[in-house]
DNA sequence: ATTATAGTATACCGATCGGTATATTGGCTT
DNA sequence: AAGCCAATATACCGATCGGTATACTATAAT
């Protein structure tokens, strides 16, 4: 592994573990093994150390939320968003639990800001998402953004759950996030 | 208002828009218009401080749940406890954002450690509750863990809604919350 | 062979971190 | 009035914070 990502895979480690706030930038270059400036010259700065892990482990999972969620027949749509927030999660815990602490960070946190940009952009594919199928099923008019959060919510839950080794993300737990959150759009 | 509670409240009022790492010592003794060695002199450090914020709070929800929670009968002791978290909730959004980002920051942060001894006792209360309640329901037995983490999960998703502003946690709410979990438990 | 550039290290910067030594104040007890 | 103690302030501590000035090295392009 080059030096480059290296120092990510070590930062993002830390940073999962401890927390971002709490991590020096001395001690990510001495677990690393490498010196300050080898760091700043790859990413400017903490900020931007932060920035590169998000966009590197960001971009894939939004691109496969864009492809599932590309409306069709709503309830294969969830399920198909479900999967992939599932299997993503089985194959990137480190990360998405770092993900989920920065999402209920203080609103006005670096990390809050930092990683809110790419929570909007997976809202937005979610509300688009519940617009369309809204052509199909009346009675969900003008609930498209409590219908997002309260899936995104859903599926938050059952990973809670299987980062704390309660659950498998497995198929059934797949139809069980699905079935519960929609008994509650279609009563 | 006296200096304890006076400086009570402007550190948490800090610690929830910012977050507790990146609020220095010195800033919550500027804001609140006295000096360190009284908050020192108060709290002893700045652990102190946040378990003092975390024990005025946490202890009255623990209180009310603990009464919503005796187990009866199992719709009502949920419909009860939605109640209380809601309720408490309104009264309280500054410190329960707080608390939030702190039951979801990384597993060996300070803040995370601070907050868990409160959410375990809050959790064995709903276990308790459900264990009992499978006396009288055969298939929940084996899955009281599962129920208290999904049901807590799902009042924190109403309230996650609350605090951005897209809900109000009323009667309705409460309603829909339970009916929601409830589905989950019974099929 | 020379030059340019990416990558790396040593040693340092001012600012801020959590925390404290010392002294003073003010009210309460005896 | 004397003594005590909680409550407060000024001024300081060493450690760590994020970040950088400078210089060396290795590789690649000319």
């Amino acid at each position: 592994m080059n030096n480059r990502d290296h120092i990510l895979k070590t930062a993002l480690d830390l940073f999962s573990r401890e927390g971002y706030e709490s991590v020096g930038i001395q001690k990510i270059v001495d677990e690393a093994g490498i010196s300050k400036p080898t760091l700043y010259h790859y990413f400017g700065s903490k900020r931007g150390l932060l920035d590169a892990i998000l966009a590197d482990n960001f971009e894939p999972l939004i691109e496969s939320v864009s492809v599932a969620a590309a409306y069709n027949d709503l309830p294969v749509n969830l399920k198909n968003i479900a999967k992939v927030f599932f299997s993503f999660v089985e194959e990137n815990k480190v990360f998405y639990r770092f993900q989920l602490s920065m999402f209920f960070s203080s609103p006005q946190s670096e990390t809050h800001q930092a990683v809110d940009v790419y929570n909007i952009k997976l809202h937005k594919l979610l509300e688009d998402m519940f617009v369309k199928a809204a052509g199909d099923h009346g009675n969900m008019r003008g609930r498209h953004m409590r219908y997002a959060f309260t899936f995104m919510g859903m599926i938050n839950n059952y990973i809670a759950l299987f980062l704390q080794g309660y659950i498998q993300l497995n198929e059934p737990m797949v139809e069980a996030a699905v079935h519960q959150f929609s008994h509650g759009i279609y009563s």
